[in-house]
DNA sequence: GCAAACTATTTCCAAATACAACTAATTTAC
DNA sequence: GTAAATTAGTTGTATTTGGAAATAGTTTGC
């Protein structure tokens, strides 16, 4: 068996992974609980809101929150049924949709931000202090950058 | 809007989310092209191996992984097919079942490892340091345990 | 010792997923 | 200026999922 990673850097891996499971279906189950949007929305709505315009172009938008584009789709179909997003023509490339937040969308998100931050706030913010916050962001960026380039 | 995380902290989520997927899909597809086992099925496989008489529980299995108990039984369903796992009763309970390994598995867990450590180490392990990833697993470890309370 | 409450696992069902094939528009090359 | 290659987005299909109901076995209370 190849050690190629040390034991210490697999425990961080592990702890990595359980770390963000459990954090993640807490926010969710939450959010179901309190009878609000899941939390796979509640990101594309921050994305879009954060966006200039409120909008972003559908590829770019599945780009941002790491979905597969069949997948964005009916994301976007799902949330304009329910009329928190419409989509819109590009002017300039007629192939090319966006996906922008309406104000009920807005609202719905605001909504479980609550939820979300207070949840985050009892795991995240208790457990990390300020530089540990800023110190694990500048190396999981990094993380982010080798794991693009590697992914060919 | 409540700001009850601080931005540091907001970021630090963010990246950590951003940094979980783009690694797990790239393991994922870089085992997928090796025509080798999923990453969950690693998953599943590496934490059989790594128990008592390279067995377990099937709750005990679905709460180390953080499966649901249905999803779990079908992962097992599909390993006892292609023959990485076998199901034995519970000599104790006649209610429960014990997954285990086969060398099989393990052979094919053996095998996918070289893949994930390699791309693991690249990603991982260049950006952090042996100290980093000590005091990153002992963090993440906090945030579980919190996470857990939190969950209820 | 037996009914009620509980636990382990599976099955049912309705969503959600990913990949590949498709349609339509744009860019490139000549 | 047009055929070939590329890009944006959607749809088709087969797989996977999670929760709730169902099944079977165990423990508790009296």
């Amino acid at each position: 068996m190849p050690h190629v990673i040390s034991q210490k850097h697999q425990r961080a891996w592990r702890s990595f992974l359980t770390s963000q499971s459990l954090t993640t279906n807490m926010l969710d189950s939450r959010l179901r609980k309190a009878g609000q949007i899941s939390l796979d929305i509640y990101e594309v709505l921050s994305t879009l809101e954060d966006a200039e315009g409120h909008r972003l172009r559908m590829s770019d938008l599945a780009e941002t929150i790491l979905f597969s584009r069949s997948g964005l789709t009916r994301m976007i179909d799902r949330l304009e049924e329910v009329g928190y997003v419409v989509r819109e023509p590009s002017p300039d490339d007629r192939r090319g949709w966006f996906a922008v937040v309406t104000p009920e969308g807005i609202k719905a998100r605001h909504t479980a931000c609550e939820i979300v931050q207070q949840g985050l706030a009892e795991v995240w913010v208790e457990a990390l202090s300020e530089e540990d916050a800023d110190k694990i962001s500048a190396l999981l960026e990094q993380v982010c950058g080798r794991a693009k380039n590697a992914a060919k």
